[in-house]
DNA sequence: TCTTGGTTTGACCAGATGGTCAAAACAACG
DNA sequence: CGTTGTTTTGACCATCTGGTCAAACCAAGA
């Protein structure tokens, strides 16, 4: 009997139930998916899609070409599997946000949860911006449900906080729109930042600014 | 006699001094090699260098690729000239900040200069935004020296500030990247902003907001 | 109008790139 | 050890990409 000529694994945006027969991916496939995986990510946080190719992703996993297709059957493939892995964790700090804790509390807890992604995923926060930069072209449809939903959400319970003189009124949409812009910056624009601060580790005093400043915003 | 085959026009990034006998640009060589610029831009700022292809640069810009290639010797001198032209505005708003004029008013100055920038220039925004996320391998130098110097002059000059009491005792180079972050968010993740608030000019709230954080950081 | 020099283009090239395929190599297990 | 299904690879392909070139085209002044 032939070789069965489906790729293994599992790598869609869509939510795709796995199917009852699905076998269970064997170490091989277990330790080459996320080798795979990791290289790709390098390569495609610093490139961009459509900047990177199959070749360095191949070479950076320690694989041949052919290889690489053998467990994702595109380029596209790799790609949305690491949009997909990273959508889920990224919208959590926001998710967490408790609406019923103390208002300043709660804002600058979620601040600090997403300084400690930018810090220890930058690459992940980097595919994201690049994904960004290019238009958004594979989770447009992601940001104007999933996250518009999310951000509307724990808008409207910030805009309560503020209307009951809790915290200083200003504008919850734009003061999310901060806290990602502050955080995600060291990740980002990392190049930038140990061009201008050579040498030291910059989270560490990015994480007491960053109180000093939510803490400022938030005073009523 | 052959035809002049170099190309017309200067596009280097060290400062390459006008030869005498340079010729002056005549209205085509003006109006194609403005074309190709403006069209370079859409397209390395969405896509990255690695990531445009000549063939669409060609294409914005409504000319054949050897008719680009007449203007421009590669791609890399058409790339090359957009962060030219870039950086040396780039700096601008910083350099304006004053040491001798009130410190919250400079800081909240440069904060909006740097806003109406992002609102105004949004793709050269975004073409330094993937230089930078890419490793920034074209302009590493000039962020060690210009854009370092430049940061630790105007540092120099907010710790001074903050030191004499006129200010509240922040880091200064985190106050710095801060206004960065917060100003380019608009412009690099635009497409994410449109999501969220669809329809909306952010840039009116954005700037209403700035000032309210900035004014609220540097509080005493 | 003719000449001259700037401008535009079709045809072309070498190398890169995403992807395929059949066959070989290998792991696992009876 | 032999069988079976998994893993790996060399060779290959069509298309894309940056770049070249000679020839054709055109604008403008003498």
């Amino acid at each position: 009997m032939p070789a069965n000529r489906t790729h293994p694994g599992r790598y869609s945006l869509k939510n795709e139930r796995p199917l009852i027969m699905t076998k269970p991916p064997t170490r091989i496939q277990k330790r080459n998916q996320a080798a795979i995986l990791s290289a790709g990510l390098d390569i495609f946080s610093q490139f961009g899609f459509r900047g990177s190719t199959l070749d360095q992703i191949a070479d950076a996993a320690g694989l041949s070409k052919p290889n690489l297709l053998y467990y994702f059957p595109s380029k596209e493939a790799i790609h949305a599997a690491l949009l997909a892995r990273l959508l889920e964790t990224w919208l959590d700090p926001l998710k967490a946000l408790n609406g019923n804790g103390d208002p300043v509390k709660e804002i600058m807890g979620y601040a600090q949860r997403k300084l400690a992604l930018s810090k220890d995923y930058p690459r992940e926060s980097r595919l994201f911006a690049n994904e960004i930069l290019q238009g958004a072209p594979r989770i447009e449809t992601i940001l104007h449900s999933d996250l518009k939903n999310l951000v509307d959400e724990k808008a409207t319970v910030i805009r309560s906080w503020a209307d009951a003189g809790k915290i200083a009124p200003v504008d919850p949409y734009h003061l999310i729109f901060s806290i990602w812009a502050l955080t995600q910056h060291y990740a980002d624009f990392d190049v930038q930042v140990q061009a201008v601060m050579p040498g030291s580790d910059p989270y560490a005093g990015a994480a007491t600014y960053l109180d000093h400043v939510i803490s400022r915003i938030l005073q009523p």
